[in-house]
DNA sequence: GATAGATGTATCAATCATTGTTACATCATC
DNA sequence: GATGATGTAACAATGATTGATACATCTATC
């Protein structure tokens, strides 16, 4: 199973957001477009971006922007925001093994620190990629294309 | 989203075939026991992981065992095993970004090495785990509980 | 060769998360 | 107040996962 598109839409607002805040009013609908999905899922991302203190949303008038420099939002945090999992849990684990099992009994016991090492290798390399390092690797294809 | 339970239920699968296979014959109603779960999804998991070359299933008379020495079979192995998805894709792209918008246009460009990277790093740890570690903390557990 | 016990697999239902969509209340500004 | 935007509820459609039943098929053994 695969993480949710809603990271990768997440990153490409932040890119828009960021490439057109001098030239343009980056709403929702605006944002949308150059998703391609509906307005109101785009929305729903500003949503929790904002309660993670990413972006700020403009009630009324519209447009959002970064609530902080874009070199101190990493990707960890975007998917942090983003993904609904408790603590970013990777991995779901079967509910009910057997207690009267040996294995069964001790299943959690043996894999959880395995599981919990593979899991913060992943965050350890999101958390080294900043928005600002996605901006420099966007305006070089821009530019060129 | 998170990575189904069929792998950690794989590994649960792996672990009770090693620890019981001198004392039990191991056959899928007996692993449905132990993780607590229909055996048809046992029968699922232990295809998947036959045709990856890692375990065999007898039929007629029943029963599993490893296909390869257990300090051969890694937690990646496992998970190419059972993930249904193409190359063990992580991370699910939005899929049609406007072509007209310069960020639409190379999301996909600017995106695609990092993620990527992310990828690999948690490949690179899965990889280092083989069930021959696991069995060692398995066999340590069960002697103390 | 008939039987018993097991696997292999099709099929269907239940559940859940994601995603798409409409609708409308609310807000800020002119 | 009118306008254009956000905030959010509600519901449908889709798809993956998981659970369950059923049965064909296989192998060893009597």
């Amino acid at each position: 199973m695969q993480i949710s598109s809603r990271f990768t839409i997440a990153v490409h607002i932040l890119i828009c957001i960021e490439t057109f805040k001098n030239d343009y009013k980056v709403t929702s609908d605006f944002l949308a477009s150059s998703v391609n999905v509906n307005p109101v899922v785009i929305r729903r991302l500003l949503q929790q971006l904002k309660k993670a203190g990413i972006v700020n949303v403009t009630r009324g008038s519209g447009g959002t922007d970064l609530e902080k420099p874009s070199d101190e939002i990493t990707l960890l945090d975007v998917y942090n925001a983003v993904e609904c999992v408790e603590e970013g849990e990777l991995f779901h684990f079967h509910e009910n093994p057997n207690p009267l099992c040996p294995v069964g009994k001790n299943i959690h016991s043996i894999l959880d620190i395995r599981l919990k090492k593979i899991q913060e290798a992943m965050e350890r390399e999101m958390n080294s990629v900043t928005i600002k390092d996605v901006m420099a690797d966007t305006k070089k294809l821009i530019t060129i294309c």
